[in-house]
DNA sequence: GTGAAAGCGCTAACAA
DNA sequence: TTGTTAGCGCTTTCAC
């Protein structure tokens, strides 16, 4: 059982007019006197009269609404972002469709097929880690549909693209580790397929240049399913950790992996930062109370979103289809914690000699 | 630039049919014959036709969309009902609009307001903490819109509620810290004003007098900024640790007030669980990484999301307005961490003469 | 300056 | 079984 709302037709046959004159009162037409003007405004008014958006939309082509994909709503990442995306939609009028595809390809899949069909404006996509085919949101796009990509994007699809600056995250953590002392430096990623991972590594590698150290393929691990799975990273730290030839650091590429490999070196009795050191990307909260706490690489998220739906409802707005893709990289944070000291003596047998 | 999608009209034309026929047959009316159905399936199947959804609302009265008001996406509790939310919605063909007050009355209006005259069919609402006036709710509920009120809800406005057990949660809590030998045991709130608040403390006040303990009124302190405003804390934890007569421990009502806290306690070098045991509300993840590992009361957030959004969406689709609205009391989950670990030897003066 | 009429895409009486 | 017609609430020509 629903109120009905009043409509315009209401407002005519009150005041005596026609709709259509209702109407350019209301949206404040110039070929209008001033007189009806205020007549019919004082009324909508004081009958709380606000239109019918679908109505409004069915005639406008769009519903000022905006479809949002991401892996996981209840992530800080990602919650963050969301925050971002949320304030400036409204600050623009539009709502925003939340999804999630839990990183699945089959989620994502039937999830762009539902807010294709839904008369979204416009899509912002992180792409499911999962995903190869890109076929859904070519669909997407051939309909004229603007899409931006934020986080994991993906190269080969046109759009605006917002992400950070992964090779310069990847390249402050090892650089931080380094100048702390540590010379054998583990990398665990997610899979190197993502070109997030890849960037990160780069970066990696980059400061070990720097350093004059030629990256020993021994310590770089993935674990395609980005900490989900336990067990993965567990297999990972235990390779890692098995021969003589340990390292006395490791950098994460994710937020998943910081934690679980922070939660490995607690099982496997591995002392933070005095047996290993530890850096990674992480955008949780309260890091600093982590027990030690944590040194992290953390990503404006917020600002993520914001510049994500920005440029989003700009896309929307533009009369002409955009020619060139923007591509917007955030700048990432270095957050000291205790868990990348410097161990207090730095034994010789540390030191990873200069190949 | 917009392509234009594919209508009814459009499969009519080139089929030869008229559109009311295409229509039945789409939605597999049983007075349309077999191989007309069949050909407009495949027809509209090849072209990739989808009804334009605003059409259906526009005609059907109602949009498949529902609102949620929640006081921040970017928060692990709110982010998990949200997940939850988000996955019924889906299900059920519904797709969410998510707002954030940032627990700001004014907020919450303006909110109310766009969200009314979007055309959403239903709400969620976890009402803003400042919130005292509750007319804007009363409008929307006087226009038939049901509204599910979860987590913070208000007494007196008819409508569904979803809640957890927050008496329960308080005496948990207390009884736990009793249990481990702590004899005064300091309660941290926001708003008493608020029914969570208030239900929290009477348990908190419950487990005391199972154990023949009367509530020290100096022990309770309220912070109405809910952690946000840190120095209100830090007032609180000042008033608390100034005396002779300090607390043992610490029992905190709030997500934010928990960690708030735990930081406060670092900050004036009160060893927990040594000096001061600590146990509090939270929905935090990974809080067992902490320092130390912290005992909390957790919330089944996702279910939360998923049984508010089950009975809004069963409100929407009941034919009649629904008479008798129910009360869903959740459990609350205790968490044991070392933070209020029993300290080894319990001296006298640590011990609450009964009254 | 105002009104009549058509149409956005769809559904549902009513006719045939 | 199918087609015709009207209408959901709004905007927008085109007349007057």
């Amino acid at each position: 059982m629903r109120f009905e709302a009043a409509t315009i037709k209401d407002i005519a046959r009150s005041l005596g007019f026609s709709p259509s004159t209702v109407s350019r009162a209301l949206r404040n037409c110039n070929d209008i006197s001033e007189t009806t003007k205020q007549l019919v405004l004082d009324y909508a008014n004081k009958i709380n009269y606000t239109p019918n958006p679908i109505a409004v939309s069915l005639k406008a082509k769009r519903s000022r609404s905006i479809g949002v994909i991401v892996h996981e709503i209840a992530s800080s990442f990602f919650s963050q972002i969301i925050n971002g995306i949320e304030s400036v939609a409204r600050e623009n009028g539009y709502n925003i469709i939340i999804t999630q595809s839990l990183g699945s390809y089959e989620n994502e899949m039937s999830i762009t097929r539902m807010l294709a069909s839904r008369s979204i404006d416009g899509c912002l996509i992180s792409v499911a880690p999962e995903t190869a085919d890109l076929c859904h949101f070519t669909n997407l796009q051939e309909r004229g549909l603007p899409i931006v990509f934020f986080d994991r994007i993906v190269e080969d699809l046109p759009g605006h693209k917002v992400l950070i600056d992964n090779k310069l995250g990847g390249y402050k953590g090892a650089h931080h580790l380094l100048k702390n002392q540590c010379r054998r430096i583990a990398f665990i990623g997610d899979s190197p397929l993502q070109y997030i991972t890849a960037m990160r590594l780069e970066g990696y590698k980059k400061a070990l240049e720097e350093h004059h150290m030629a990256p020993d393929e021994s310590l770089i691990k993935f674990c395609p399913h980005d900490g989900a799975d336990y067990y993965e990273v567990e297999a990972a730290m235990q390779e890692l950790f098995d021969g003589d030839h340990k390292p006395d650091a490791i950098f994460t590429s994710t937020d998943k992996l910081t934690i679980a490999a922070m939660r490995c070196c607690r099982d496997m009795k591995l002392n933070i930062p005095g047996t290993v050191a530890l850096a990674g990307f992480s955008n949780m909260e309260n890091t600093d109370l982590f027990c030690p706490s944590l040194t992290v690489i953390r990503q404006p998220a917020i600002q993520m979103g914001r510049v994500s739906a920005r440029l989003l409802i700009k896309s929307i707005e533009s009369k002409r289809p955009v020619a060139d893709y923007e591509r917007q990289l955030l700048p990432v944070e270095l957050r000291i914690g205790e868990s990348s000291k410097a161990r207090v003596t730095v034994l010789p047998s540390d030191v990873l000699p200069l190949r």
